[in-house]
DNA sequence: AATTTTGATGCAAGCGCTTTCATAGACTAG
DNA sequence: CTAGTCTATGAAAGCGCTTGCATCAAAATT
């Protein structure tokens, strides 16, 4: 249709850029620009010309250099301990469902549960622009928080609700949900404890789940051997072998508590092939809810978090962190316990 | 320790930059980047004096700009249609991790199953310099293909092989893969067969599974009304769901073959709720090998993939795709089946 | 001692975009 | 008819980096 001057998206040249929109277009490159970001500003005669140029180029903007010219990138990150098994999935997916209708992308990074990692995830993310970020927990150097605060950074920690925190949150408090759930686990008689946790050491959630517990057995008057505490990293197999672990030491627990849900299905897997029958025998329990813990057999009774209310609510507080309104403050979510099949009164 | 010039680090200042740096450190711009990019080149001397004032205004590089200036980001992009169940996330960490052991970054968005929001995330990841994509099956509209040649963006195929297609691909046979599982179904007698599925529509993978299906059913001239078809999203609720609804039709199948283990555990779920024994009432197999087959009860019978070398080899090749490299030729990975407890001899 | 090579550095031209400011034309109002 | 308003557009100055080329001093070679 157009004259055959000089066809730009032929394979063998150079990319097309704003500069070629503009000339097959016959208007600036502001115009372009203009009618990439404020259409109304520009005559709809002109537009059509520019789109139509747009199309015929195939072209699509540079993001790096939109992002520099116009020092905004729309771009908000989250560093995540791990994408491989569910237990942020959904949360993270809900964030990003929230944060598009705001216009925001979602850039996600995992650390792997290594605070070096993070960092550099971190700084990776600010690299490509992130206006703001979400982490999990607060447990982090303070050289971090220090570097995000010199760059003006917004940064929103979720996950996790500490009340003698100052810094912006939208969480849970990990000790409240656990400590609820353990005079439950009391009331039904329980008096010995086995716990499996990740590691404790830069994981405050797991550390005030820990927490949660101790106070709860303090408040009955239990002495601090009654629990055995295992460390492991989060998966299926290490709950087995965990549990196989508290299971070898010569005063066996009559529940294990489960850091999370992963670890608790190893744990149950593994104490099914042992023999036990639950929870008759011994009591399990989780925490997390997903969706793991409904398709075991028994079902597992497990400390529900509202991993969708969590993402969205976070994604909008950090949009309007973003655009510089006044931070409120942090937010408490509610966990419920899901009693299911796996907890049960103490044997005997 | 340095004399008290001009802090730049203060934060009522702008972010430090490259030629703050240079500033800082008595050299010039060109010298700051030699240090970050090529370190040998420049003086010891120099060079530490650089980092020091690197360190001293905690400068972050700017990736558009480096991006924009260099015209490389050591990044490549993967568009995966879920994050929220764990299907792909074993596969994708390994990518990460071998990506990353050559220097390149992950930028991974996510589709929801949707074509138009596929596209729309591979639009995104090429504006933000994504230099080879891993893109999951073949299925897609073929003027996106032309739009990744036309801007010679590498593409890598995943989770499917297709013999007949000649494009780069690294993946399992799929109907290879669901033939064979089919083969030794009939073995054990099954005549009737049920088939929850992901929609056919846009998802090469889901109708090659069916494809496999039903040449192993021709082989063993069962006729095509054997097979009883569901399809629905992905999740372990729809495939419960699909359960129901498969075995409230009249002429009820003999094994429930699952489009993946999410599906194949919602059956089973729903099963157990039903009364059925699983095997000996029925028998249901799902596809995948996450954690899931393994600890529902009794553990799913289903088709291993080889998830993590499938992840890793693709990283190998695109980094050599990228590197403009010749391509050698698709690769194909065996998949096997895993006989665990959910698959038996026909009932009567 | 004169010449060539090598190594370390700086200069400056972009990379592809946005946005301020200026301008020109089309209207409106007096 | 002239001055004042708008509206649509363009010119051009960056945004923060990399890199080819030029430069210069020191080391190596003759």
């Amino acid at each position: 249709m157009n004259s055959n001057k000089k066809k730009s998206n032929n394979s063998t040249e150079k990319l097309a850029t704003l500069a070629d929109v503009a000339e097959q277009a016959q208007v600036s490159t502001a115009t372009v620009s203009r009618c990439l970001n404020s259409p109304d500003l520009v005559d709809p005669n002109t537009r059509e010309r520019v789109f139509k140029a747009i199309d015929a180029l195939s072209y699509t903007p540079n993001f790096g250099a939109r992002a520099m010219a116009a020092r905004r990138t729309q771009t908000v990150g989250a560093v995540i301990p791990t994408m491989e098994n569910s237990i942020f999935a959904r949360g993270i997916q809900a964030f990003q469902e929230e944060l598009s209708n705001h216009g925001f992308t979602l850039l996600v990074a995992s650390s792997s549960y290594r605070p070096v990692r993070e960092e550099e995830q971190i700084k990776n993310l600010i690299a490509r622009g992130a206006e703001g970020l979400l982490l999990i927990g607060y447990d982090r150097n303070p050289v971090i928080y220090e570097f995000l605060r010199s760059r003006k950074i917004p940064v929103l920690v979720t996950w996790a609700f500490d009340p003698s925190e100052s810094r912006p949150a939208i969480g849970f408090n990990n000790i409240e949900a656990m400590s609820n759930l353990t005079k439950k686990i009391l009331e039904l008689g329980h008096r010995k404890f086995g716990f499996i946790t990740a590691s404790l050491k830069n994981n405050d959630r797991a550390r005030n789940r820990l927490k949660g517990i101790q106070e709860a057995m303090k408040k009955a008057d239990l002495p601090e051997k009654n629990l055995q505490l295992v460390q492991t990293n989060y998966s299926i197999e290490n709950g087995s072998k965990a549990f196989e672990k508290i299971m070898g030491a010569e005063e066996r627990p009559t529940v294990v508590i489960g850091g999370n849900d992963v670890l608790a299905v190893g744990a149950l897997r593994k104490a099914k092939e042992m023999g036990f029958r639950i929870p008759d025998d011994l009591s399990i329990t989780g925490f997390d809810d997903i969706e793991l813990a409904q398709v075991v057999d028994p079902a597992l009774t497990t400390v529900h978090v509202p991993h969708r209310k969590m993402g969205t609510r976070a994604a909008q507080i950090l949009v309007s962190l973003i655009n510089g309104e006044q931070f409120e403050k942090s937010e408490k979510l509610q966990t419920t316990i899901l009693f299911r099949g796996t907890l049960g009164h103490a044997p005997k």
